[in-house]
DNA sequence: AAGCCCAGACGT
DNA sequence: TAATACGTCTGGGCTT
């Protein structure tokens, strides 16, 4: 075990006496004294490499269990625990039970499934000894010995020895909430990359780190450093270190990490980048010392390829690096898992959380930098510095290491599994300590191959499309899922696969168990308690509990960690449903997760049924209510009334009376009154949200263009404004007048490129037919192989003018290759692919057949467009200037006016002036705010951050610029 | 041109 | 080795 003291010194305990095991069935006519043939019979087929300490099961026990798949009757059976020296024998252990085996006396033994054989020997280890993940375990005086110089085997400030039964583990509770002052390194490397070429460790030099390290609770870092190759003029409040050689700056680097010893490593995209660069780099420049920076002397540091897919999380490339006895938080990791955002670059997720840009300086410029002299080196220093302090930032604000801490000692497994495993060892942890305690066994089903079977999901009701300017309620049941189980005493130990086995109890229907909607059979809480079922209820008396003592508590502190507290228990509730109903999964039952989903398919049905049969003029109701719509938990009821308030109170009264139906604890709650509400189909909405009758909360959007992240900013903001003006200001004419504006915009190129990138996520290597993104970012991938979107990543791309069938997939092109290169857009795409569909969609419903002319008329008639400069006959075509007062085509005498407009030159010079000046204007604004983002008002700006709205416009205005100002000069010829 | 189907993203 | 679930809309390529 790694940890820390409350003093903050970092400790390696070496915990001595935990063996793996696991469980099966004992063989008919099993006695004790059989327990030797059978030891001598499993080593005999194991036969491990070295078995100089005799063989790889080293005992066997004999316990009275029952397996948790299924209802067994009350009595439990005799099983067999299998324990082995190490853990890398069990798989071949279990293999032999069930293959099946010859045992001396016993006969044939065949075991499958076998039981607990597949959970990770330290979780195991933590389950048996009650230790939840990120929690407090106490070594007592005398208890444990602590190693000296002589025989340590770690870089840790304490080293102790102890035995498993000495151990004691504090449930997070009281004062064991305290979190330990962990020392967080937060670092970043540059490295000098060629033109054009990603950064290549075998031949790119690291020029600088720059390091952070903060106390856990702290806000200001308490060593700030940089390490650079070559001289770099001095930084104030920063030590800086030069190194002529590169494989001094490494080596210092790493000595520092072992010398700091931090518990937590984290940055941004250190996993995918700057660990393993260090590491390539290190081994290229044959620096024998480097790779060693866990806390295990000896233990060597590499970068592992694997990859990580998941339903959730799409299929990702990562790498593993091992750092014993240090967590690892790449925080473009927590951003991918935990937030759903249109980009993952530093920059862009900063601008979200922290509400401020950073410089984005491409790679090929860092070299550069390099190159000049102390102060640029310096310059790139600060850029270094600010990347090492940005994820520090971001980890405080999100307060990561809380959530984490808290989701970890809710769910009971070690912090790292967080990041490194998916959702299932979640409940996996849950379940089997809760098992334990009931001596139910948890079978290692094996994964059949391709049976992924579907059954039948939620009910969505069907919406009664249109624009309601009524108060609408919402009625929605609280935790659905969860409650069904619990009210239903679903879970794996309830579970009678048929109607005979309940017959083979002497269970009887009703009195004993219940057949669900599904036709599944389940105990009832009197014949048996379900496991899942307490899981639940403890996961919501706790949070109960976390939001009892969160109203309470004024320490902010305390508070942060109670509030992450009750969101982890949200989450552990409503994943349990998910996991029974996995089928590639650790112990799939579906007929839990079809019984939970059929009994909320008859529950939302119910309900409709009972609020429409209840509220009407002839129950004395002033109108008869209406159910519009409704999703999975939730109802959306017109009851007809004009105010808010009204439609709260029938609301609250509907709610009531419907959970009075229901068996406890299924609750149908009150939430909330929409008003106005703009129906646009199924899991497609808007409207005003209102929780108290004097004003509205917010506007609220689900499933339109504004929420989603692959539809343009353009399309988003085009569409959120006309949403506020018709919903807020109610006001149709002004939204129909903006969007025309928009229109004539977009066609006459006068909007911002930023605000037509699309993305999407780039989700597999291969695709069946071809899609915009995958094929930029191939065609990508040939420009530059190093800078090209991976797997997993978020591919931006905009729509160019192409010839004129080109599918779309040929018109994508990178956002930034379009700017520099001076492509012109797709005004017209934008406005038929994008925009058009989505307008109509809003407007429809309240215009009806007259939004139709929002697409048509005097708006979109193109004043002036970019001449294309690609393709077909542009390319013979002559340019001929063209008079700047009447168009006409110019005599070759003639510069910048013809004869007629002559006396008019003046005017038009001035005019002309006029633009550039107001352009120089513009442009040194945007210039001014992109210094002032990069810190600096004398240096020139080198930012080329992608997502930023202000490097598309500089850009623009710049090119604007020097066309104008080249007009201009034609004047010189004119006078 | 119509319709199928994949892929992405969202709702619950 | 590891990977919560299903329902729905939408855009766009591909086939008929």
């Amino acid at each position: 075990m790694y940890g820390t003291t409350m003093e903050g010194h970092s400790v390696t305990c070496h915990v001595h006496g935990f063996l793996p095991y696991f469980y099966v069935p004992a063989p008919m006519n099993y006695r004790p004294e059989n327990k030797n043939d059978l030891l001598l019979a499993i080593n005999n087929y194991v036969r491990p490499a070295k078995s100089s300490s005799g063989g790889p099961v080293v005992d066997i026990d004999m316990v009275m269990k029952s397996s948790i798949y299924g209802y067994h009757g009350p009595k439990k059976a005799l099983f067999l625990r299998i324990i082995v020296r190490l853990a890398s024998y069990l798989p071949a252990a279990k293999r032999i039970f069930r293959d099946g085996f010859d045992v001396h006396g016993l006969g044939r033994v065949v075991c499958d499934p076998t039981y607990e054989s597949n959970i990770p020997y330290p979780l195991r280890f933590m389950i048996d000894t009650k230790i939840q993940g990120a929690s407090w375990v106490e070594l007592s005086p005398k208890t444990y010995r602590i190693r000296t110089a002589n025989n340590r085997t770690s870089t840790s400030q304490l080293e102790v020895d102890v035995y498993t039964d000495d151990i004691v583990a504090h449930q997070p509770e009281g004062d064991w909430q305290k979190i330990a002052p962990l020392r967080i390194l937060s670092f970043d490397i540059e490295c000098a990359g060629r033109k054009g070429v990603f950064p290549d460790a075998n031949v790119d030099p690291v020029i600088q780190i720059a390091n952070m390290v903060t106390l856990q609770g702290e806000t200001r870092p308490f060593i700030r450093n940089v390490l650079t190759l070559k001289k770099c003029a001095n930084i104030v409040g920063t030590h800086t270190m030069s190194f002529e050689r590169e494989e001094e700056l490494l080596k210092t680097w790493s000595e520092f990490v072992v010398t700091m010893d931090p518990d937590i490593i984290i940055g941004y995209n250190i996993n995918g980048f700057d660990f393993p660069y260090l590491l390539d780099r290190a081994k290229a420049l044959n620096v024998k010392d480097f790779p060693f920076l866990g806390r295990i002397i000896g233990s060597q540091t590499c970068a592992k390829d694997s990859r990580f897919s998941s339903k959730g999380l799409g299929t990702r490339d990562t790498k593993s690096i091992n750092l014993e006895g240090r967590l690892q938080m790449d925080l473009l990791q927590v951003m991918q898992r935990d937030y759903k955002l249109r980009s993952y670059t530093l920059n862009s997720v900063c601008a979200h959380f922290l509400g401020e840009q950073k410089e984005d300086v491409h790679h090929s410029i860092i070299t550069d930098l390099q190159n000049g002299n102390d102060e640029t080196r310096r310059r790139l220093a600060i850029y270094c510095l600010k990347d090492a302090y940005l994820p520090q930032r971001l980890l405080d604000k999100l307060m990561c290491v809380i959530n984490y801490m808290e989701m970890a000692r809710v769910t009971g497994v070690p912090f790292n599994y967080l990041l490194t495993r998916g959702q299932q060892i979640k409940v996996v942890s849950q379940l089997y300590r809760k098992a334990k305690t009931e001596d139910l066994l948890i079978p290692a089903l094996e994964v059949e191959g391709s049976e992924d079977v579907q059954y039948e999901g939620a009910t969505v009701i069907e919406p009664e499309k249109g624009f309601y300017e009524l108060p609408i309620a919402t009625l929605d049941f609280t935790s659905l899922y969860p409650s069904i189980m619990m009210a239903h005493n679903l879970c794996y130990s309830t579970w009678l696969r048929d109607v005979r086995t309940a017959e083979q109890h002497g269970l009887v229907r009703d009195k004993d168990y219940k057949v669900t909607p599904d036709n599944a059979l389940f105990v009832n809480p009197s014949v048996r308690k379900g496991i899942l079922p307490t899981i639940l209820e403890d996961l919501i008396a706790a949070r109960k509990r976390a939001k009892g003592d969160l109203k309470k508590e004024t320490d902010p502190f305390k508070r942060a960690v109670l509030d992450g507290r009750q969101l982890a228990l949200k989450i552990s509730a409503n994943s349990v449903y998910g996991f029974t109903g996995a089928t590639i999964g650790k112990l799939p039952l579906l007929a839990i997760s079809s019984s939970v989903t059929a009994y909320g398919r008859v529950m939302i049905e119910e309900t409709k049924m009972r609020v429409e049969e209840k509220f009407t003029i002839a129950n004395g109701f002033e109108h008869d209510a209406q159910v519009i719509y409704g999703d999975t938990d939730s109802v959306m009821v017109k009851f007809g009334v004009k105010t808010v308030a009204e439609a709260m109170k029938l609301g609250r009264e509907a709610a009531d009376y419907v959970t009075s139906h229901f068996q406890k604890p299924i609750n149908l709650d009150f939430e909330k009154v929409y008003f106005p509400y703009l129906l646009i189909n199924k899991k497609r909405y808007a409207g005003l949200y209102w929780t108290n009758p004097t004003k509205h909360d917010k506007m609220d959007t689900k499933g339109i263009e504004t929420v989603r992240r692959d539809s343009c900013r353009l399309v988003s903001s085009v569409i959120e404004t006309c949403l506020k003006k018709i919903l807020i200001d109610r006001d149709v004419k002004a939204a129909e007048e903006y969007t025309k504006g928009v229109i004539a915009d977009l066609l006459q190129n006068k909007v911002d490129l930023s605000q037509l990138v699309i993305s999407k996520a780039l989700g597999k290597a291969e695709y069946a037919a071809k899609q915009a993104h995958n094929e930029l970012a191939a065609r990508m991938r040939k420009r530059d192989a190093g800078s090209a979107p991976a797997l997993g990543d978020r591919v931006a791309y905009v729509i160019i003018k192409g010839t004129k069938d080109a599918a779309a997939y040929e018109k994508a092109e990178d956002p930034i290759y379009v700017l520099e290169n001076n492509i012109p857009i797709d005004t017209k795409y934008y406005l038929e692919n994008q925009l058009s569909k989505p307008l109509m969609r809003i407007f429809e419903p309240i215009l009806g057949s007259k939004a139709q002319t929002l697409l048509s008329g005097d708006h979109t008639r193109v004043i002036s467009v970019a001449a294309p400069t690609i393709g077909g006959l542009m390319k013979f075509a002559v340019k001929t200037a063209t008079c700047l007062g009447c168009k006409t085509p110019l005599k070759k005498n003639e510069s910048a006016v013809c004869h007629h407009c002559k006396p008019r030159v003046g005017e038009l010079y001035q005019r002309q002036l006029d633009s550039v000046s107001d352009l120089e204007v513009k442009f040194a604004r945007l210039w001014t705010q992109c210094q002032r983002c990069q810190g600096s008002l004398h240096q020139d700006v080198i930012c080329t951050a992608q997502d930023c709205p202000i490097f598309y416009m500089r850009k623009k205005v710049q090119k604007d610029m020097k066309d104008s100002s080249m007009v201009l000069d034609r004047f010189n010829y004119a006078w």
